[in-house]
DNA sequence: TGTTGTATTATTGTATACAATCACAGTTCG
DNA sequence: CGAACTGTGATTGTATACAATAATACAACA
């Protein structure tokens, strides 16, 4: 892949309060936490060892992110990503993804192409040896780059919070050979259409992906999942 | 309007933290500050006569939503809406403001309909004034009791930061005679299509509600806005 | 018995103290 | 003259101290 280090660190993992509330986020995020935990500032700061400041300072930010309920001079409580939420999500993500992928097409630079197409060939090396831990990484890192490449700050802000949100479901569709192996298909359709620089195609396409997986998902059914 | 005690309170306002985070984002997103304006901690404490940690906390709120950037170490400097990011979110809002009409069709009940008229009578009556003001208010009002009846936490959340990111746009839009009669006109549309529970007009209309929006800022030009 | 008042304790909210880092000016040395 | 070095001040990052608030338990009382 085109050089390219750690560019898209938007948020801090480096400070205290950056790991803290990753730590927190993805904790909320893999379902460590029950809906209505509630979150001690003390608790957190002595487990990972820093004090309340830097804790204090990433429940606000999942609070304004909707992971955390606040309530004044109580405390903090985990919102969970309910199944609704995840329905609503795959909804909106089908239209904005689409939109992303025309976006992307206007937009994308020859070093983003070749990375996306790179990418792509890992993934489809993946498919075929059924390495789904490899293959889940893969279609993260497909889909964000898209996200990038449509080149709208806006877009890529809502897009990687919802990737993050239905993260454990992406993973649990993944993991069986049928969907995996259709997921890649689709990619490689949806990259095509970019790379043909066909808009309109590309945009239905990746409509139809996500669309595609919510429907693999409900056969599973999500509250498996959940 | 049928009772509601400020239930929509989602923020905390009342906390220190909750004033400072407001007072900052109303700051930039009214346009009082210019692009990469070093917001420091002390000055910001100082000026709202509250010490650094609630400073901090609130600018830690506002890095998340990107309207601030934080480089570790160095400060916290403001990140303005650009004249892209308007027009990104006037297209984003098209697609999702028809949807919200949509998924309002569905799950809208009795008392939300009856609000949603009545600020709709007022708004007719403030058009017929030609009073700008209040007429923005209720425009406001008129969308954020859409995005509840959607019943989508998720799509509520979005719609509206995106609200209160083309706030100074709306105001502009709104303040002309031509654009606030045909604006009302569509509200009214939107409602009985709503009402009479026909969810695929519904959507159309507010679909086009917004776009005809942004072509009516395109009009006038978005420079002379931000 | 049930309710109300009150002391106690735990937890959050805010301010402050201190440590770490950075920007910048002045200095030294090639 | 310019580049590397260094000390100083300013600013952020974190920890801690203290204040305010809420939850709890228990006693007093009707």
């Amino acid at each position: 892949m085109s050089e390219k280090q750690g560019q898209k660190e938007t948020r801090d993992k480096y400070s205290l309060r950056g790991r803290v509330y990753e730590s927190i986020r993805e904790d909320i995020l893999s379902g460590r936490y029950e809906q209505n935990t509630e979150l001690k500032e003390a608790a957190i700061g002595a487990e990972l060892g820093v004090s309340r400041t830097p804790v204090r300072e990433a429940l606000r930010q999942l609070e304004l992110e909707g992971l955390v309920r606040i309530i004044p001079n109580r405390g903090a409580y985990v919102n969970m990503i309910t199944a609704k939420d995840v329905q609503d999500i795959y909804v909106l993500r089908s239209v904005l993804e689409g939109l992303c992928a025309k976006w992307a097409t206007e937009y994308i630079t020859k070093e983003q192409l070749d990375d996306l197409e790179e990418t792509l060939c890992l993934s489809e090396y993946h498919t075929r040896k059924g390495n789904y831990e490899k293959l889940w990484e893969l279609d993260s890192q497909f889909h964000e780059q898209l996200y990038s490449a449509a080149n709208s700050r806006i877009l890529n802000h809502i897009l990687s919070d919802f990737h993050d949100y239905v993260k454990r479901v992406r993973k649990a569709t993944i993991a069986s050979e049928g969907r995996s192996v259709k997921s890649t298909e689709e990619h490689r359709a949806i990259f095509e259409a970019i790379r043909d620089k066909d808009a309109i195609r590309a945009e239905v396409l990746a409509k139809q992906h996500v669309k595609r997986t919510i429907e693999s998902i409900q056969i599973y059914g999500l509250d498996k999942i959940l």
